[in-house]
DNA sequence: GCGACAG
DNA sequence: ATCTTGTCGC
């Protein structure tokens, strides 16, 4: 296996390649959510990535992957745990979405490579980073309302990682990031534009949703 | 006692 | 649906 300095350093040397600037089909048209669950009793993981109409929110397509993680969960080093069952499902779908929005960070990354990034590199599809929780970078002065944003800044560089969303009024926000070929405004805008009257966008719901059925089939 | 850590 | 508390490691 690989050792996690190893993996540091093709972070590194991967995230050379991102493409930080809006170089995706316009309008979106299929939107897709990638989303990995975990067993709690064994290393079995299940990865899903559901495909929806970006108008409707309709299902599409969904492909799902049962396998055994082979990668220990690392924070910062994520993506190699995740992205191995998430590559099977890819491979599985009859449809390609236009864009993929990934339950983990983008840039928002201490070596700037996240599961956003990764999969989007490897995939060559643009890709979205959507964090439920925060892994690095500082914010202030979010507002309360539905679509306020703030700048997620790295605290030593000073470095624009991603931004803060409030999806929902009065709700923890969202933290969106680049992941490949989408810009950060054109990211925030698709996360916004999934979330109805929830606070997780309906590609993360749907691919959260497939992906615990499948391993639930999958053990039992 | 204190705390930074995606799932 | 969302949040949080208790817990563990340092």
């Amino acid at each position: 296996m690989m050792s996690e300095a190893e993996a540091m350093g093709v972070q590194r040397e991967l995230s050379q390649r991102v493409i930080q600037h809006d170089d995706l089909p316009r309008p979106v048209r299929i939107i897709a959510g990638a989303d990995v669950e975990y067993d709690k009793h064994s290393d079995r993981i299940a990865g899903a990535i559901v495909l929806l109409d970006a108008d409707t929110k309709a299902v599409l397509d969904a492909a799902t992957h049962v396998m055994t993680a082979s990668f220990p969960y690392i924070p910062g080093l994520f993506s190699f745990r995740e992205m191995p069952p998430l590559l099977e499902a890819y491979q599985k779908l009859r449809l390609r979405p236009d864009v993929i929005v990934c339950d983990g960070h983008g840039v928002a990354h201490p070596r700037r490579f996240g599961l956003a990034c990764h999969l989007g590199l490897e995939l060559n599809v643009p890709t979205v980073g959507c964090g439920k929780t925060r892994l690095i970078g500082r914010y202030d002065d979010l507002a309360l309302e539905r679509g306020a944003t703030a700048a997620l800044l790295d605290e030593m560089t000073g470095d624009r990682l991603g931004l803060a969303l409030r999806t929902q009024t009065g709700i923890n926000p969202l933290f969106v990031s680049v992941g490949h070929r989408v810009s950060l405004g054109t990211a925030a805008q698709l996360v916004l534009s999934m979330c109805d009257a929830v606070r997780l966008p309906e590609t993360t719901r749907q691919a959260d949703k497939y992906a615990r059925e499948a391993l639930e089939a999958a053990i039992h």
